[in-house]
DNA sequence: GTTTCCCCCTGACCGGCGTTCAATTTTAGG
DNA sequence: CCTAAAATTGAACGCCGGTCAGGGGGAAAC
């Protein structure tokens, strides 16, 4: 057989994306294969590999769209009326967003790639900008502090709320229900600005 | 052939370990198999399943074990002049931990269970005791506290260290050497703390 | 010393996996 | 209508986790 009219290779790209973020939602990495990818599609396994380099290569794409989605959820939090509660509106729309795509969220942890390969950038920047806008909203509480030390200060925030998310969402560490990370996740930002502002 | 007098059922369950431990310090999970660990010591894969359940019941006590570890390493940090630098030292003794035994850290993340499957009590509370003793530094700093803030306080700032031993054990998240790791541990634990006692 | 029996351990086997690629079929262009 | 290029297949390779019938070794019973 050979070009099926059915899809484009554009069609047929988004169609596997589709596929494995719904395996990934129904039970996790442990359903995914190729084989079942190309189940899902109507597709023959081999027809992956004329899209994607291989099965990283769509899990890692998944990633880059999820924390893109991200990042418009947060651009889409109304500032509040001080950047206290804005961070604090952004940190509890964070949880939410990890919350909400459990299984997906966790690909970011338990999705690893063989010991030479390179994350591609895409990822980094997207997940750079999501510090990134978090400096911005503390920007106007650290009126004195150079930029070097908002951004300390922003990834440090960052990856303490990005902690919470990871044990909210794995099995592992305590069990926390979603209305305990809430408040963890509150308890650590208003002390952690706090302390910034006495600082 | 049968049984061997060279390896009791506690020494072959040690070496399993071992061997099981030294695969992921040597490749991470992605070099780890049955077959692997039963090369390296030297039986059949079969024999892995006469001493334990299967490869996620290795990995499960292969956590136990190092959360295990890291307790005692947090035991033994000296307390220091005032709370807050004990809590600096045992947040810095945490992450060295971390980053020591990144491939073995990772796991943490990395290894996942199969849908229905339940973490053992075990690990969950060598876990809770991590967030158990730094609950304990800092009560001292917070006399009028409740226990239950006191706990809230604590699990807010082991997630959050957590958080960024996450990010320097993985290669998604922003790149983060160790050195800069120090410095948003340092950053998140005093700014963190210094809310705290003005709250 | 011999026999017996039990238990340890083996290794073939099952159904699956990711990935490759020769072969085949379809389409587009002339 | 024919040809060349493109798209798709599916068998094949070498792995994997996990199972289990059966064989061989050790120790106890005699």
């Amino acid at each position: 057989m050979a070009r099926r009219s059915a899809h484009s290779p554009e069609e047929l790209r988004e169609r596997i994306l589709q596929a494995a973020q719904s395996i990934i939602e129904r039970e996790g990495l442990v359903g995914l294969s190729a084989r079942e990818i190309a189940r899902m599609i109507g597709y023959s396994p081999g027809t992956l590999y004329n899209i994607f380099e291989n099965l990283d290569d769509v899990l890692l794409t998944l990633q880059i769209q999820m924390v893109g989605s991200l990042i418009d959820v947060i651009k889409a939090v109304p500032y509040g009326p001080t950047p206290e509660e804005t961070i604090n509106a952004v940190a509890k729309a964070y949880l939410n967003f990890a919350l909400d795509n459990k299984r997906m969220w966790n690909l970011l942890f338990t999705h690893y790639l063989p010991d030479g390969a390179k994350v591609p950038a895409a990822l980094h920047d997207n997940v750079n900008s999501v510090s990134g806008l978090i400096a911005e909203i503390l920007t106007p509480m650290l009126p004195k502090a150079s930029k070097a030390d908002i951004e300390i200060a922003a990834k440090s925030l960052f990856a303490g709320v990005h902690g919470i998310t990871a044990i909210a969402v794995t099995d592992k560490g305590p069990t926390l229900t979603s209305t305990t990370a809430h408040v963890f996740v509150k308890k650590l930002t208003t002390t952690y600005i706090r302390g910034l502002i006495t600082g």
